[in-house]
DNA sequence: CGAATTTGACCTGCGC
DNA sequence: GCGCAGGTCAAATTCG
């Protein structure tokens, strides 16, 4: 069982425990249901962020499609080719038309079953500094919403760690972001933290 | 010049 | 079977 590493908790500098709206069950936000506060430290993905601040949820976001991981794992999990028939066909299409961004020999991951966590902020970024470095890698519009969705997946190595950002439409200044999956590296954030002292300790231990 | 972002095409699931 | 919507890819573009 490797180590699982989370959004290090930078709001946690402060002296009180911050709480944070927290999924009531199967980490599916209801805007009717009264949201469950978690301490920051309990919660997997805590928004570590000070200068976000929690907001009651509007009734805007899709939180089932939103956060929805309950399909078969198995058929989520597959990986697929352009050998299959729609593969085939689009191969076909594309031929001598070869476009840009196109699909030719891509192995092409859908959606997985790791949990998700969503949560929403007030802030005019758009990029939450949790202590991880993300890169973009997808930006789409999505239905019934002026604002669009943008994907961005954790840059280690090793990690597959996924976020989503999307603003709600009546309300711009809230930011929902979900993370799927956990991380299984420390962030950089907390390694820079951590390395002096790791060092110190190493020399001390050294000497004695 | 390498890294990061943008952007439009591609792929799949699902509802009708 | 078809069309739509969401998610992903990767070439092109931008940025530091």
């Amino acid at each position: 069982m490797e180590n699982q590493y989370y959004p290090s908790p930078a709001a946690a500098t402060s002296s009180s425990s911050p709480t944070y709206q927290f999924p009531p069950q199967n980490n599916i936000f209801t805007p009717s249901s009264s949201s469950h506060s978690i301490n920051l430290f309990d919660n997997p993905h805590p928004p570590p962020y000070p200068h976000h601040h929690q907001v009651q949820i509007p009734p805007d976001i899709d939180w089932i499609s939103l956060l929805s991981g309950d399909q078969p794992a198995g058929d989520l999990l597959t990986t697929h080719n352009n050998h299959d028939q729609a593969g085939d066909r689009a191969e076909e299409i594309r031929g001598s038309n070869r476009r840009k961004g196109g699909a030719s020999s891509r192995n092409y991951t859908r959606r997985s079953s790791r949990p998700r966590v969503a949560f929403h902020t007030r802030s005019t970024d758009d990029i939450l500094d949790d202590g991880f470095r993300w890169r973009k890698y997808g930006q789409k519009a999505v239905k019934n919403t002026l604002c669009p969705r943008s994907y961005y997946r954790c840059t280690h190595n090793t990690c597959s760690v996924k976020k989503q950002v999307q603003r709600l439409s009546n309300d711009t200044s809230i930011v929902v972001t979900t993370y799927e999956g956990v991380h299984n590296h420390p962030s950089e954030e907390l390694m820079e933290t951590l390395t002096p002292l790791l060092k110190q300790m190493q020399f001390l231990s050294a000497r004695f």
